[in-house]
DNA sequence: AACCGGCCCAACCGCTAGTTT
DNA sequence: TAAACTAGCGGTTGGGCCGGT
């Protein structure tokens, strides 16, 4: 891997663009597009390094972009994105047309955050700061029971096998974020290593602090991925994966939510339901953010 | 009017992943 | 296969603006 190149030319120019710079890369992008971007500046006849040029067109001059202050609505579309992509603000990009995903980061950092922490939340878990402190005491200390995937006809210990990555690994399978592709590419949803079958039980220990990342519980997916030697579960694959579509999953055929029968909780809200044991933890490890998901994609 | 501090946001930097040679 | 190169991402920075003193 090289460095880009830009950095080692000189004589360029930095900082903010007069408008003379930005008619040029317009007249130039508008005639021939951008084509290769390291060649840009000097076909546009700019002082400027490509990675400049691009960073300058995608974030400021691209004709379809949405200026001005963000609405409500699309605040709260990123507060939903957020608790389930996390920082990946590209991917939530995605989602607001004609927003940047550095004008998405900016908003988060200047503030969303603070919004969240005046609602006494979290803004990383988004869920009440009272809340993660009791979650941070308890969240090693739990068992959830295979039984109640076997309540949706499957006899374990079997192994299931879980849609997504059939479906995701197919040309042409229904597009989704990287954040659930990066989980489910492994083929299937791998437990921490700390997890453990319990002894003639039909539960799940997981424990280990010393060995469990925190941030999957307090944000879900996030450190699945990088587990390794993880327990599977697996869950059946009940339609021809070829015809599966991701609203399929995220609007309600998603076995294992659909097994907890999660609900969704408010986010800005303070009044927080009282689940069940159970329940809240699954929800926190998975079902929430899969709800939170259908919510979301259902909404554009 | 001058200074100060906080906020916002455009742009930069460093890095990784993917592609080409 | 490895090196070189490109595109893109996320974190960080710095300068301008604005309100308070």
């Amino acid at each position: 891997m090289g460095r880009h190149s830009c950095c080692h030319k000189q004589k360029l120019r930095k900082g903010l663009w007069s408008p003379e710079e930005d008619e040029k890369l317009i007249n130039h992008i508008t005639k021939h597009g951008h084509g290769c971007w390291s060649s840009v500046p000097e076909l546009a006849g700019l002082q400027r390094c490509g990675k400049s040029c691009r960073l300058r067109w995608i974030n400021y001059l691209r004709p379809d972009l949405k200026r001005g202050t963000f609405s409500q609505q699309e605040e709260s579309l990123i507060i939903e994105l957020h608790a389930v992509l996390g920082n990946r603000w590209s991917q939530i990009a995605t989602q607001l047309p004609g927003r940047t995903d550095n004008e998405i980061k900016n908003l988060w950092n200047s503030c969303i955050k603070k919004k969240l922490r005046q609602n006494g939340l979290n803004p990383n878990t988004q869920k009440p700061f009272s809340e993660d402190a009791n979650k941070e005491a308890n969240k090693f200390s739990f068992s959830f029971s295979t039984a109640d995937i076997s309540k949706q006809g499957v006899s374990q210990p079997q192994p299931l096998q879980f849609p997504y990555e059939t479906a995701l690994s197919k040309p042409n399978a229904p597009s989704c974020p990287t954040q659930f592709s990066k989980v489910f590419d492994l083929g299937s949803v791998c437990l921490p290593p700390a997890c453990t079958e319990v002894p003639n039980s039909p539960y799940l220990e997981i424990g280990n602090p010393s060995s469990c990342s925190s941030s999957m519980f307090d944000t879900g997916f996030h450190s699945w991925p990088e587990m390794e030697g993880g327990k599977e579960i697996q869950i059946p694959l009940q339609n021809d994966p070829e015809e599966t579509k991701w609203s399929d999953y995220l609007l309600g055929a998603f076995p294992v939510s659909s097994v907890l029968n999660c609900e969704i909780q408010p986010l800005y809200g303070n009044d927080i339901k009282a689940e069940s044991h159970l329940k809240q933890q699954a929800e926190d490890s998975f079902g929430t953010d899969i709800h939170r998901l259908s919510r979301v994609f259902g909404q554009i």
